[in-house]
This record gives C-alpha cells, structure tokens and sequence, in this order.
DNA sequence: CACTTGACCTGTCCGC
DNA sequence: TGCGGACAGGTCAAGT
C-alpha cells in the first residue's frame, strides 16, 4: 500500500532520524529480503555513515559513505521504523501507532547504529525488498530506466501528462495511471481519489477523455497526492511512517474503502467493483463511462 | 503487441 | 470452533 505519499514520508522521517549515523551492526532472518552477499554487507554497508535519503516512484534510496546505497521497495505490507535506545511507550497519543515493540514476527532486516538505535525492516508479507549497490548504478537498474515522471516534479506538466497517457490511448484510465511506466509513484488508493475528484469513470479508455478531463485529472491528482504527504499518507491496514504511526489521509478521502457510504458530492450510494484487476471505489453516477 | 492473469506471501474476515 | 476460500494490491513474468 504504501504508494508516493507514504514513501515520502517516511523519506521525510528518516532525514530528520538517521543522517549522520554510522551502522555498525546488520542482522536479517528472510534472505529475499535482503540478498546481498555478505561480504559486500560486511564491506560496504558495516561502518558505513548514512549520508541522505532519496525518493524516486515508491523506491527509498539510503545514501552510504562508501559509494554504495541501499534500495529499498517496500511493496504492500512493509514498513521502516526507526527505534531511539530508550523506547517510551505511551508516550503520545495511542491510536497512532500501530506497532509494539520491536523487533517483532514481521521483522526482516534490523540495522544497528552506533548510538545504540535501530532501524527495522518489518513485512508481513515478503514483497518488499532491500538491496545494497553502488550509488551510481542506481539509476541504471531496469526499473529505474523504465519509470515514467516523479507527478509532483517541478517540470511535470499536463502537457506531459496528456501525450503519456495518449500512449496508451486504447488502454482504461485506471490501468494507464496505475502503469509506473506513464507516471511514477500512483498506486491503488490514489488512483480511486483522483479519478473521483475528476469525474471519470475507471474504465474509460484514454482516447475517450477530452483533453480538458486529462487536465482536470492532471490538477486532481496533484493536489491529492499533495494533500496525502501533508496528512502523512493513508493508512489503510499495515503503513506506518518511520516513527510507527498512522497516516490520516484516509479521513478525507472521498471513496476509497467507502462503499456503501453516499457520495460527497452527490450523495448516490458509493460502490466497489474489479478493474484492472484491482479493487476499485467509485460513485457511478458522477463517475459514468463516455465513448 | 496490448492487456490479463498468476505468482510472490501472510493475515484477516466471511460463511458454513 | 474450525476450516476453506476470498481478499488485500506492487511488480514482474507468463499467458491469451
């Protein structure tokens, strides 16, 4: 679940957490988590002092100062939660977090600073991984070359949004917008909310969208995803940001995971339906299919 | 060639 | 209570 706004976030967390720490100790007990040959582990990453944290799509980069980095994808379950040594539970309000104490069963990966914190690698359900390269090979990897454009770049137009998504002119707009390769970082959740915010039906083909529907969605899912960073992400089942705690996006999302619930803007009963293979929340009367 | 389905996994929820 | 099956949904590989 954690799509560009969680990732993102905790991105933000760890920048203020663990820059400048030196990892002295690694441990992990699911080796598809975490392949790497130990020897490379035990050379590039043991010692190591973590100089930045990169964003790119849904993928976390943890720059070394050894030249190499640490990728990681956190799929659909995964989480990274970083541990001060001394843990005051209690603290703050408790519906926030999500998890208890730590290491916990769904702990992959434990990276050890020299201050005594932790950070933890936790997925339930082994999709998401971590792998150690060399910094400059990053972008080269086979996913990176084939990503489409970060949506909240600075560059990014709807003029570029409009010719991306005319790629895949014959193709439904909910599958084109969850393709990594169109654009990068916009995963189930968001793909509901914006087209909801735009009025379009999910299974409307590309070419049937008029231009100034493209730039709606264009502007829609800006500022959604925009929205989402500023409340901390959705938390829907398992995302926590790099403290442990909840996103609150969900609050205001408008139909995701609200079937049965009326419509904000027109009160018609929300319904859930299967496209592209994936759940999909909709109002099917703002949201109609046109040909 | 474009799109759909299955695999990767585990936990939860639902119906019987 | 126990149990089978559907479901959750990011990405890649295989199939249609």
């Amino acid at each position: 679940m954690p799509e560009l706004p969680e990732v993102e976030t905790v991105r933000v967390g760890l920048n203020q957490l663990i820059i400048g720490k030196k990892i002295t100790a690694e441990t992990h007990d699911w080796s598809k988590s975490f392949p790497n040959a130990k020897a490379d582990v035990g050379r590039f990453l043991l010692g190591a002092t973590i100089t930045a944290i990169r964003r790119r799509a849904k993928v976390l980069l943890i720059d070394l100062d050894t030249g190499y980095s640490l990728v990681i994808h956190l799929k659909m379950t995964g989480q990274l939660v970083y541990r001060g040594k001394m843990v005051h539970f209690g603290a703050g309000h408790p519906n926030d977090s999500l998890i208890g104490e730590l290491p916990d069963r769904t702990t992959r990966v434990t990276l050890a600073f020299e201050d005594g914190s932790k950070l933890f690698f936790n997925d339930q359900r082994k999709f998401g991984w971590m792998r150690l390269m060399p910094t400059i090979e990053v972008e080269y990897l086979d996913f990176f070359q084939k990503l489409g454009p970060e949506p909240l770049g600075a560059t990014f137009t709807a003029e570029d949004f409009g010719a991306r998504l005319q790629r895949r002119a014959k193709s439904g707009i909910k599958a084109v917008l969850l393709d990594q390769t169109v654009v990068a970082g916009v995963g189930n959740i968001y793909a509901d909310e914006s087209l909801w915010a735009a009025k379009i039906h999910p299974e409307t083909k590309v070419q049937d969208l008029p231009l100034k529907k493209l730039h709606t969605l264009y502007t829609e899912l800006r500022h959604i995803l925009q929205l989402a960073i500023e409340k901390g992400g959705s938390t829907d089942r398992n995302y926590v940001n790099a403290e442990g705690k909840r996103g609150s996006y969900l609050t205001f999302a408008n139909v995701f995971r609200r079937q049965g619930q009326p419509c904000p803007r027109c009160g018609t009963t929300l319904i859930k339906t299967k496209v592209a293979g994936r759940g999909t929340h909709l109002c099917p009367n703002c949201q109609q299919v046109v040909s």
